[in-house]
DNA sequence: CGAACCCTTGATACGCTTCAACAAGAGTGG
DNA sequence: CCACTCTTGTTGAAGCGTATCAAGGGTTCG
């Protein structure tokens, strides 16, 4: 039917993501686990630099191979967690081994700012999907910096404020899109700033197509079906885990309300 | 078929909302709108009282008829926004005059502590489903007191930490359960506290059926065939606005996962 | 090689929406 | 008071969207 018979086909596509990912690129670690510009790019910029040591005091820094539960609902959360470096997955483990992952965390990033402050149990669990740097930091100190550094309160708030945001969005989604729709959504949110010279975008798929899929709340078949039916159309161009967005007007249209 | 011919018959069921509602109790309006009770209720108890009365002097407090547009997701939000009595309905407005009810506010609440940190619109739109009292506080002046008070700002982490959390689980509800589960969890979460003698609860609809249906994600006539469905299976008794929950462990069951 | 894992495709089943029709109040105006 | 309209909820029939089940091929690893 198609020129290209298999999406999986064709040899110049790039790797596939294994389940467990065992080889990481060597970064610095200095750098992804304790510059100011970790602390930056998860506080935001220029934020006083003895508050930065301080922070960097609390800090406790740990690497973690892939796989590993970085967060569990069935403890309670007593610190904020951060990925300096590496991807991680927010999802429901239901003890059978299993991980349904329900948002995708990329370091470095915030992985939970939230929970520690409720004296419970996170909602979620979190395993990490690469090697990852995982940064806690105790709530009581961080409380306790709050008290005398005002400005960091306000970018705590101003991150707390950013992810309800985010997942308002995402239950409007949720709530009035279809699979389609949702999952154009998704696509366009991956090309934000990465436009080639002619206009067209080439999207890298990170993830399995199965966990893509978990993240949308449709079935890794569908997600496939999805991909056949939009390059039919001549939406995008998919070739492995390498997707190129061919009319983006017409992907905004379907993702659109 | 039944023995009850039609849920919305009966002579002894409590009154339909009405769309707008033009009629509402005159509750004390000093204690809704000023008094330390309301700030308790929103931020927490025993927040120091000149705080209290600091905020008490930035707030703007308004008192608007049932219909009222009380946030719009086409102007930037300046303010926090708090219902200090009345109910409100957060959701989309798309243009054509119809209004798609996400989730539901009653005050004393929050509607809003988070998008007037981030500088752009609001995520959601807002209208008040009764008359309702709308307290607004200018972000900057919040701000600027949660210089000279850590512990206000930490009373606002929590706030949106709670929300982080509740939308968290919105949306694992909406990914991982069908419209029985989400339904049997919505009205669990109505019976919180309100145990009668026999064991039995009963919880008043006190809005439309169709916002209900609304806020669940489903269509009305799906909402419809749920009530019929449970109720013939024994688990619960509806007549008209009141439901009368029988089977609290198999709701429990249908809500879980 | 076989085993494990992933993606794809087809056939089928089910949940929910859509559309249409109807009954019952609630508001309106004679 | 009644007739009329508007809105809400209910019910049934039909159809779409997505899940489920089953089969097959590709790739990687032991």
């Amino acid at each position: 039917m198609d020129t290209q018979t298999t999406l999986g086909g064709g040899g110049a596509r790039n790797l596939r993501p294994l389940r467990l990912r065992r080889v990481v690129p060597g970064a610095d670690p200095a750098l992804a686990a304790g510059g100011a510009a970790f602390w930056a790019s998860v506080f935001g910029p220029s934020l006083a630099s003895d508050i930065v040591a301080e922070l960097q005091e609390l800090a406790q820094v740990r690497e973690l191979p892939a796989g590993s539960l970085l967060m569990s609902s069935r403890e309670p959360a007593r610190d904020l967690c951060l990925i300096a470096r590496g991807d991680a997955a927010l999802g429901s483990a239901p003890a059978d081994g299993s991980f349904q992952p329900e948002r995708s965390v990329q370091g470095p990033g915030w992985l939970d700012a939230g929970s520690a402050w409720l004296g419970g149990m996170p909602a979620q669990d979190a395993v990490a999907v690469s090697d990852v740097v995982l940064v806690t930091l105790p709530r009581a100190d961080v409380q306790a910096l709050m008290q005398r550094c005002p400005e960091l309160a306000r970018r705590l708030v101003l991150t707390l404020a950013r992810q309800v945001q985010s997942l308002t969005l995402a239950t409007h989604d949720l709530m009035h899109k279809d699979a389609e729709g949702r999952f154009a959504a998704w696509l366009l949110q991956r090309c934000a700033g990465e436009a080639a010279s002619d206009g067209s975008i080439t999207v890298a798929l990170n993830e399995r197509k199965r966990d893509i899929a978990s993240q949308l709340a449709i079935t890794p078949e569908t997600l496939s079906r999805l991909l056949r039916q939009l390059s039919r159309k001549g939406l995008i161009s998919v070739a492995g885990y390498s997707v190129k967005v061919l009319d983006l007007a017409a992907l905004r249209a379907l993702a659109g309300v």
